[in-house]
DNA sequence: CTGCAACAGTTGAATACTCCATGCATTACA
DNA sequence: TGTAATGCATGGAGTATTCAACTGTTGCAG
């Protein structure tokens, strides 16, 4: 019987997807950590993940779509992070029927201030300049349209 | 002033990690799509995840442990998924304090089909074969203790 | 052996999130 | 101009999650 550390191409795949679902699991965890300290919930952070300081203000629309949820969901989150000072809702005035969301200066720093923590503490800082430039090629291509 | 594609090294860590958070958000979608087919929520399939066929079967504790979550969720998810006949859930007649949690056929026929289906599905499959390698080490690598 | 501390799991209350159906105001356009 | 479509909010229901308090079991110091 021949045995082998290396799967052969057939079997790669699978091992893929449960590696990075373990890997996920995992980062829940370092994530939940965070979150605690910053006192926002996963929901919120992911809300808060979406309104990008440089980008152009979306709408809660736009915000239901990019968090993938009922946009009555995102009423419920936009209430929450107004009700903590992070965010601003304001009816467009080009189209009265529309509401854009933008970060506070509160708000743009706890969102800084989430993505540093997480560059901290992340388990990727292990890797080499090298392999993370490799991993953020791999990444980029995995995800890539069409 | 020079302009380049390549970031320095010191900012390449929170590039990774944002793009890791979009890739994780661009995976709820399609996760969402299969567990609908499936009947299965979230939660329940990340328990259902927890339990690999292979290994012994874990009592409530280390699924909370590996769910990162209280013992009572776990007790709430285990009744969900004993109501859908997915798993058993007995008591361990060598310590009686314990249960001990194992998929039933069906519990493991719905496991390998999530698997399957996301290993269908994932957009990693547009990788070739040598860069689903290097991506499965990279991930390895960027996971492993200390 | 006995009694107490530690442990595994459950229960109930409180909170957060999520979706769906419905409704309201605004805009687009036939 | 009136009708359809759009953007958002609201209310109700279902799911998840935690915490504190509780039950039953085991381990162990004396």
């Amino acid at each position: 019987m021949i045995e082998t550390d290396v799967p052969a191409d057939d079997q790669l795949l699978p091992l893929l997807v449960e590696r990075v679902f373990s890997l996920s699991q995992n980062l829940k965890g370092v994530v939940g950590e965070i979150l605690a300290e910053l006192e926002l919930t996963d929901a919120l952070a992911d809300a808060l993940w979406q309104l990008d300081p440089a980008g152009p203000p979306p709408s809660m629309r736009q915000l239901a779509a990019g968090l993938r949820c009922d946009p009555s969901t995102v009423t419920f989150l936009a209430d929450r992070l107004m009700e903590r000072g992070l965010i601003d809702v304001r009816v467009d005035p080009a189209d009265r029927r529309r509401k854009s969301v933008t970060l506070t200066p509160k708000g743009a720093e706890t969102r800084q201030r989430l993505l540093a923590t997480l560059t901290n503490r992340t388990s990727m800082n292990r890797l080499s300049p090298a392999e993370q430039r490799q991993l953020y090629a791999l990444l980029s291509r995995a995800v890539a349209a069409t």
